[in-house]
DNA sequence: ATGAAAGCGCTAACAT
DNA sequence: ATGTTAGCGCTTTCAT
């Protein structure tokens, strides 16, 4: 063992074992060309001494890395943390390690984030959430993003395009249209859409996917308020009050995340609008709590851990020439929030 | 620039600004001995030619790590992703990366997945989630973690003790007290506990408190039923089902996480049984989404992104000769899912 | 099957 | 203020 106080190293177990520091490292690695024997004892030495290979070492060394990046806006969020879990289940299968961080929803941040990670050798990037309406956002992280991959990093994206890598993409087109369809069948017309920045293109997508169920019906979009507020439970509580004093006659809010859908729930139960007797509300997501709301949530199902797995598993793939898109199917899923045009409304409008 | 594609090293940007490849060094680290002029050229000249260090080769020289290690049992579950959140927040502050690794409640996962951590000779290691109270399934982790403290490394641990190391402990104890005095108050007599396993000590030490409130109501605990399931979502609907079913004349329910009492909340509803009319149901942890429920969930809230920034503070300050200790208060928050005893028990009590 | 030795890219003495 | 050089602990040729 060396005299300082530090950990074990390869040199210290091959000395014990009485062997080359390069028998060592091919017994660790369990690579051929040393007898089981000394394979064994050399390994049998290394437990005892309690040594564990140095990473840093060894990829500085060997030019490989297990270690593999995961980029979201906020691991408090249940849509993050679904799409963690799915990456973190599939990394430990493989081996591997995630460094995760962190953006805020802030593209500055989530730079300095690809920078970090690249600094640290990854061998692959996921890079889950919303990008950015706006080109000039999106450019800088693209010019690091791409200038990982022209040095051999792999990059896969999560719901987010314009980006020329490989992508996870939910349907959040047609999972929108479907939602607003089922909304519009149950007879409902007078509509209102609670939104996160339009900024953000998961937003922008899925309001385009409520348009177009609009314009099959014969309605006009434009005839649709769309209140925007933060893509969070708070920013849903401020659409639903701002909904219920400027669009009175709203009888079903399509909230574009079960966040925001949540939010307008407890406004709407605090103000004593029933629901969905007086108001019908959908999400989008799915979260694992949706189904246990008062009332269930009716939204559209996004698989989040299947998807994190599905983008570390493209990443680890042998990169294609052109980048490749797996779409995952965004599924209604209808629950109590959303009912057929109620007899109060009736009344209420003769009323007005 | 070198002929090979990999990236461009030190010794790139030092040639390419016509410096030694120490100056550019120090130039990059911003270590004072050299001109400013000379190292604005190099900084620029990196910029240019898209240069960033190797960590590997950085933590290999400078024996330093600015990575340190995050275990959570599950990070899709909101109790640890907000925690989660905590350390992230703090470690971005402190230009810290975080590996984080899962467990699924597995000893013996943790076991390797605590390796590993070491193996990335990260700074400090943040342990989160509830130990066992088998000091058998303890042993290995907490060698390992001893081995690693030894070596130079830092440990904190959330809500575990046995393990001598700095903590941060909630006081799951005195919450559980609190929340069944409560409930007591209401004028229940007839309670139910839902529980996870008892071989967490979250289980453990949350029983206690419960029965420390009984005791000093001049209750007898062992006549209050403890329905043991999985710690989740699931387990609590399948507590509720079977505390409805051996347990008829139940008036409140306890479950032991916010998570079980959603499951519990759930089933009763389905059943048709009134929450708080008919059963009162209390949680535990204040998850976000704990207060957008219907009804409201009583419950104790723990500041869990506050633990996880105050677990990584600990592990960054200096060791102490003693393990520190941090206890974070759990606080009683009354919402709708606990009321008086009701005319309907009375009812059907008389019913019996 | 085993050993010797040359790096991997950087930091940190130690010169100058 | 700047340059030279010796490692950090490992993997991997290349000898033997």
């Amino acid at each position: 063992m060396r005299s300082t106080g530090g950990s074990p190293r390869l040199a210290d177990v091959a000395e014990a074992a009485g062997v080359s520091i390069a028998t060592a490292s091919r017994a660790m690695a369990g690579t051929n060309g040393v007898s089981a024997a000394v394979a064994d004892r050399v390994r049998e030495t290394a437990q005892r001494l309690g040594y564990v290979a140095n990473i840093h070492a060894r990829s500085l060394a060997g030019g490989s890395s297990t270690t593999v990046g995961l980029v979201v806006h906020e691991i408090g969020d249940p849509y993050f943390s679904e799409i963690a879990s799915g990456v973190l289940d599939l990394a430990r299968q493989r081996g591997l390690t995630v460094q995760i961080c962190h953006t805020g929803r802030d593209p500055e941040v989530e730079l300095t984030q690809i920078r970090t990670l690249v600094a640290h050798r990854v061998s692959a990037i996921v890079v889950a959430g919303s990008g950015f309406v706006d080109p000039a956002l999106e450019r800088t992280a693209r010019g690091e993003l791409e200038q990982f991959t022209a040095a051999g990093g792999r990059v896969t994206v999560i719901g987010r395009h314009h980006l020329r890598a490989d992508a996870v993409l939910p349907d959040n087109l047609e999972g929108a249209r479907e939602v607003t369809r089922h909304v519009l069948g149950l007879g409902h017309s007078a509509l209102a859409v609670a939104a996160g920045s339009r900024t953000l293109t998961t937003v922008a997508d899925r309001l385009a996917g409520v348009h177009a169920a609009l314009a099959e019906a014969g309605l006009d979009p434009a005839a649709v308020p769309v209140v925007e507020a933060p893509f969070t439970r708070d920013g849903g509580r401020q659409c639903a009050t701002r909904i219920l004093a400027e669009h009175p006659a709203t009888t079903a809010i399509l909230a574009l995340n079960d966040d925001m859908a949540i939010g307008c729930l407890t406004q709407l139960r605090r103000d004593g609008v029933a629901v969905p007797d007086r108001v019908s509300v959908t999400g989008f997501d799915d979260v694992a709590v949706a189904g246990d709301l008062a009332p269930g949530l009716t939204t559209v199902r996004l698989p989040m851990a299947e998807m994190g797995r599905r983008a570390l598993e493209l990443a680890l793939r042998e990169p294609g020439k052109r980048p490749r898109r797996a779409t995952v199917g965004a599924d209604l899923v209808v629950r109590d929030s959303t009912g057929p045009v109620g007899a109060f409304v009736v009344d209420a409008a003769s009323g007005a």
